[in-house]
RNA sequence: GGGCUGAUAGCUCAGUCGGUAGAGCUGCGGACUUUUAAUCCGUAGGUCGCGGGUUCGAGUCCCGCUCGGCCCA
């Protein structure tokens, strides 16, 4: 808690020059009105007879014919758009003037357009300009032209300053840099650095090429509570709230899969939600208090069913991203360092703790990698750990970038094999997912689905039928980063009973992230659910990743910030 | 929570060994009828994040705090 005192706001201190700069535009404002304008129209209809208002995107698509290479020859424009005059209306975004002869860059929601203003064509209506700064927004009606340079450009006859912005948009060239004051105050960052809106357009194709892939594949899209009386469907320690008027505490949801599930045992045999989770966790680059999740559940399908749905979903959506943004797109693909286009890696968790302990090339581990896989490997580490860490550690160059002491912590806080095998994963095997798995170039990595996951670390997966010691669950790394988590469904009810139960006795032993007992959710299973897999998936986190952005924080437009004294 | 790192004009950034706080953009005034970060002349704009300390003297050195960033947990 901050008990620092008010400062006083920098804009209202009266010597500022951001109050300088405010109040020249108010000014600028008040000159507008006493003219017997409305500095902040809402009466932009065209005036002049026959004149038609155009999206900027509609004008260019008008002079297309006249375009080459760039630029636009005027006595083609002139020709294609002959007798015909334009309103459009958008934010200065660049002004400069000659004198007689003024240039603006406007900017509407569909592209930027030239203004190209003489004295000479416009009289008295030229003198408006004296009232125009920059991030106003402007209205403007006249012939289509292209200046010498073959700039496609509107010669207005008549302009209006539509809305005054009394604050000055950032510096020119390098846009808002300050990153805080980008989170902060994204209106501004939207404007300033054009690059920023293509990711977050980018982000609205994603979620529609998403809704897309699985409508098309018969799922039904619905929304369950995001208020929870118990916590379920994940381990995260969850928001605490309270409604007044039922005197209950809730919980802000951490995932919807009990929920989805009831709806298969109810009939909707495909069901997906796109929707908001919260996790009352830390803050990072990969991580946002709120964020954005996708489940689906589909009925009559395995895990095995869903490795080959997640390749061709993630295929697809960035395929629509590149056909609609293909300028940016070619730019985030320029960026990425792992590959979409080939068969993704599939390795059992087992086979992959062994691999890597082979890489490891740690002579006493050689051997129970090589005969026994991972399980071989947590015999050794479960009898012998602490006394030969030292010299295990200096075994290799690999060896050397392992979390030791972690590693050893993790290891030491496993009830059973089953933890114990996920623990020598999460150390030995995930941090080298990028260098152990590469595409057939080298030069970029394979996203791999790490499966078959000891069940001890699945409350909710359905065990293998084979080897009841594992379950059908994989999770999917795009270049080192978690994606993807999706299993068979559990539909045993007694078994679920156990399993929940379990996470109880967890959390009466001191466990923070367990599950509660959801007893209506057992009733349901109870009912029969069919056979089912499911998936999950962080919508942020596919931003991130198909749009090249290194935090998460650049793909939610308000990231969570700490209050800040103003 | 820990390590590293940052905060100087509205914006983007300099600021050397501790010695008068600087530039560009923006703003304001002026010139200019084909600009593309226009150009040129003039001018204004500062609680150097906040609070202590050392010193004759602190944007600069030391301590604490606030708010960020990166990495780790």
């Amino acid at each position: 808690m901050s008990d620092s005192q008010d400062a006083p706001a920098e804009a209202n201190h009266p010597h500022s020059a951001e109050h300088a700069i405010i109040e020249a535009r108010r000014a600028k404002a008040e000159r507008i009105r006493a003219r017997g304008d409305n500095p902040f129209a809402n009466d932009v209809a065209a005036r002049a007879a026959g004149c038609v208002t155009c999206d900027i995107a509609e004008v260019r698509a008008l002079a297309a014919s006249a375009e080459q290479g760039g630029r636009y020859a005027t006595d083609q424009v002139e020709a294609v758009a002959a007798g015909k005059t334009l309103h459009v209306r958008g934010r200065v975004v660049a002004l400069r003037s000659t004198g007689g002869l003024s240039f603006i860059r406007l900017r509407d929601r569909t592209g930027e357009l030239q203004l190209l203003l003489s004295e000479e064509k416009m009289g008295a209506e030229y003198t408006r300009l004296h009232d125009l700064d920059l991030g106003d927004f402007l209205e403007a009606e006249g012939a289509l032209t292209a200046s010498k340079r073959g700039e496609l450009s509107i010669e207005p006859l008549r302009i209006r300053i539509i809305t005054k912005a009394l604050r000055p948009p950032p510096e020119k060239w390098h846009g808002l840099q300050d990153v805080e004051a980008r989170y902060r105050q994204r209106y501004v960052d939207l404007v300033a650095n054009p690059a920023v809106a293509d990711v977050f357009r980018a982000r609205s194709l994603i979620v529609r090429a998403t809704r897309k892939a699985l409508d098309d594949t018969g799922f039904l899209e619905v929304e369950t509570p995001t208020m929870h009386t118990l916590i379920g469907g994940a381990a995260a320690k969850p928001f605490v709230t309270h409604h007044n008027a039922l005197d209950m505490q809730l919980f802000m949801r951490i995932a919807p899969e009990l929920y989805l599930k009831r709806l298969v045992v109810g009939g909707l045999e495909r069901v997906y939600e796109i929707g908001r989770n919260y996790r009352n966790e830390g803050i990072s680059t990969r991580h946002n208090p709120e964020f954005t999740m996708l489940e689906f559940y589909w009925a009559y399908a395995t895990y095995e069913t869903l490795m080959d749905f997640t390749e061709q979903l993630l295929r697809s959506i960035d395929a629509a991203l590149a056909s609609a943004m293909p300028g940016p797109h070619a730019t985030w693909t320029k960026a990425r360092s792992f590959a979409l286009d080939e068969p993704f890696a599939r390795v059992a968790m087992n086979d992959a703790v062994a691999a890597a302990a082979g890489k490891t090339g740690i002579a006493a581990w050689v051997a129970p990698a090589l005969h026994g896989g991972g399980a071989g490997l947590v015999n050794l580490l479960r009898d012998d750990f602490t006394g030969s860490m030292k010299e295990w550690s200096k075994s290799s160059a690999r060896a050397k970038q392992i979390d030791w002491s972690n590693f050893r912590k993790g290891m030491a806080r496993c009830d059973n094999d089953g933890e114990r095998l996920f623990a020598c994963y999460e150390y030995l095997s995930e941090p080298f997912l990028t260098e152990d798995y590469r595409a057939a170039d080298g030069a970029r990595s394979l996203p791999v689905f790490i499966k078959d996951y000891p069940f001890e670390t699945s409350p909710l997966a359905r065990r293998n039928d084979a080897r009841p010691e594992l379950v059908d669950r994989f999770e999917l790394f795009v270049h080192g980063r978690e994606l993807c988590n999706a299993f068979s469904e559990l539909n045993d009810p007694d078994d679920q009973a156990a399993r929940f139960r379990d996470q109880v006795d967890k959390k009466s032993r001191g466990a923070e992230e367990t599950m509660d007992f959801d007893e209506d959710y057992v009733r349901a299973l109870e009912h029969g659910m069919p056979p089912a897999a499911g998936f999950g998936m962080g919508m942020d986190r596919l931003c991130m990743m198909l749009t090249s952005q290194a935090s998460i924080r650049d793909v939610i437009l308000f990231p969570l910030m700490r209050q800040r004294a103003e």
